[in-house]
DNA sequence: ATTGACCCGTTGCTACAAGCAACGCAGATT
DNA sequence: AATCTGCGTTGCTTGTAGCAACGGGTCAAT
């Protein structure tokens, strides 16, 4: 165990037999005797050791330490980022509905632009003696007079909330 | 210091050097030995004493290890904070507009119904031959006509609209 | 192909110190 | 006084840590 951590850790920071060997004041051998469980290295050659290796003694020697504090970082950074994606979804949700009214809109009022075009204001060839005839007549003609007069404004809404609601890249 | 913190510890626990020496399988004299630091346990040992006095390795050769994740865990737990404030006041702002709106229809729609109790439907005494006057009397009575049923829906859900959203303490 | 550089494992040997056994001291209790 | 508990010190033996030497493998340059 103590062996095979110091050399993965020494592999890891990057160093020879060698170059270890030279910063401990050791002959090179030592250190691979220490590899490969030939020879323990003493409690003070322990501690230069953990302090050139910047590992804990703790680690070097295979004790099992709990960090709760990392679990906790861990916790806490997972929560961060879920947030962070449910914030940015729902802002995504509420452009793109807004996007499908506006093109809603604006194909309902050509529609309805169309359709008045088609009919021609039939109203104005009807008997208006009938009653019933005569009240949605009338309803028809203001419904119309009303619709020619708020198109503009609903097409040029719809035309500029449409563009400020696309999805950008 | 080794010495030093085996000693200390050793006595936290209330074991005599003979006690400690039995659960290790050495003689009393060698922890004299080690405590008095005429000589050093070796890596195996240092192990087997540090779960025999449930205290790290770390901590009996008195090395100091620093935990940088505690700084990380206030800047992350500071983050979530000023997330959290801004969520609220999100929602204080929506819940604040949506009480003015309640407000605000309910005031409208209690003058007008003002307005058309005073008019006291003046429609009724037009001329009707006039077609303007013709049209604009018979979009005046559509209009009362849908208001005066539209009304109470109206006033219940702007009072109960302005109870729901009133600002809670 | 050979040579040199780099890296690492193994063996033989010496010196040192860890641990055992013995001795002794101090304080508290009977 | 004697006994018990706890601990420090000394002398000795044994085991092994560390040094020096030997040797093997890989890679790049000539």
């Amino acid at each position: 165990m103590l062996n095979e951590n110091i050399k993965a850790i020494r592999k890891a920071k990057g160093l020879s037999q060698a170059e270890l060997a030279s910063k401990l004041n050791v002959v090179r051998q030592t250190i691979s005797k220490w590899e490969q469980g030939l020879s323990v290295p003493d409690a003070d050659m322990l501690i230069t050791l953990s302090e050139i290796l910047e590992t804990p003694v703790s680690t070097l020697l295979g004790e099992t330490v709990t960090e709760p504090k990392t679990a906790d970082l861990k916790v806490l950074s997972e929560k961060l980022e879920i947030i962070n994606l449910q914030l940015a979804q729902k802002k995504a949700t509420r452009r793109k509905i807004f996007h499908g009214l506006f093109i809603l809109l604006l194909l309902v009022t050509v529609a309805i632009f169309v359709i008045l075009i088609l009919l021609n204001s039939p109203y104005l060839n009807w008997n208006y003696r009938d009653p019933e005839t005569s009240v949605i007549g009338v309803a028809f003609h203001a419904f119309e007079w009303l619709f020619v007069r708020l198109m503009p404004f609903a097409v040029l809404g719809a035309i500029i909330g449409i563009f400020l609601t696309r999805k950008r890249g």
